[in-house]
DNA sequence: CGTTTTTGACCAGCGC
DNA sequence: GCGCTGGTCAAAAACG
């Protein structure tokens, strides 16, 4: 994978943090614009009150034995397997869903699967806007159901909400308008474009965060 | 009820 | 060809 860079996300400001060679002044991370390119942002929660619909993920070590069970399994029996295995655990559905951070655009659901390889659930969107081709992925863990990477891929063709939308004349995402650079050799042809908009206040669970964006450039 | 999510089916690509 | 995998579709279910 390309260059990364790491950001902490704290209260209403998105500050760089430590990127290897760069200047140590908190600088607003960028969100915005001419995105060509797919990106990847990992959110580690370092805490979430309440229920989160990422921890219903968990599993018990049953459960999951059960799933490797079931691996072996021709078509999705993996994750026919697993589901069956835990319709006889009186789990309420509902408590099941999964959350992710508001981003600026709004997204359609269409699949989920349990990605053998890697071990981990992926889930897929796509932007809801017609004629909109961007597309996003969601991949967690069954063991750590709370660190979600998303990544973004394909350019949309309209704007986020995010720039419009405020609470009290504070605007619910940050939105600071400077950009981030590679620290590798694509930087040279071109700045890392995002076009996500880090959420803030709309997730109440991202009060406190570590975010990791990947250019996923080769 | 209209809208969104879930989820098995379907499909394309790949290794054999 | 066959079987497996990851990505998508779409009908049904769930949601509000
Ligand atoms: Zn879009």
């Amino acid at each position: 994978m390309g260059c990364s860079l790491r950001a902490v996300v704290t209260g209403k400001e998105i500050m760089k943090e430590t990127p290897p060679n760069a200047d140590k002044s908190t600088t607003p991370l960028h969100t915005a614009l001419s995105l060509s390119l797919s990106f990847l942002l990992s959110f580690s929660f370092l805490s979430f009150p309440g229920r989160w619909a990422g921890e219903s993920f968990e599993r018990t070590s049953e459960e999951i034995a059960a799933m490797n069970e079931a691996s072996h399994l021709t078509r999705d029996a993996s994750m026919e397997a697993f589901e069956e295995f835990r319709e006889g655990q009186e789990t309420e559905r509902s408590s099941y869903r999964l959350v992710l951070p508001a981003d600026g655009y709004e997204w359609k659901k269409y699949g989920q699967k349990f990605i053998k390889n890697i071990g981990k659930f992926r889930s897929y969107f796509k932007c809801q806007r017609t004629g909109c081709g961007a597309k996003k992925k969601a991949e967690w863990t069954p063991t750590e159901p709370s660190d979600i990477k998303v990544k973004y891929d394909g350019k949309h063709t309209h704007d986020s909400w995010a720039y419009s939308v405020q609470s009290e004349g504070i605007p619910l995402l940050a939105q600071p308008p400077t950009s981030i650079t590679c620290s590798h050799r694509c930087l040279e042809i071109k700045t890392l474009p995002l076009g996500i908009m880090i959420p803030i206040e709309s997730c109440p669970f991202l009060s406190a965060a570590i975010v990791d964006i990947f250019c996923t450039c080769t």
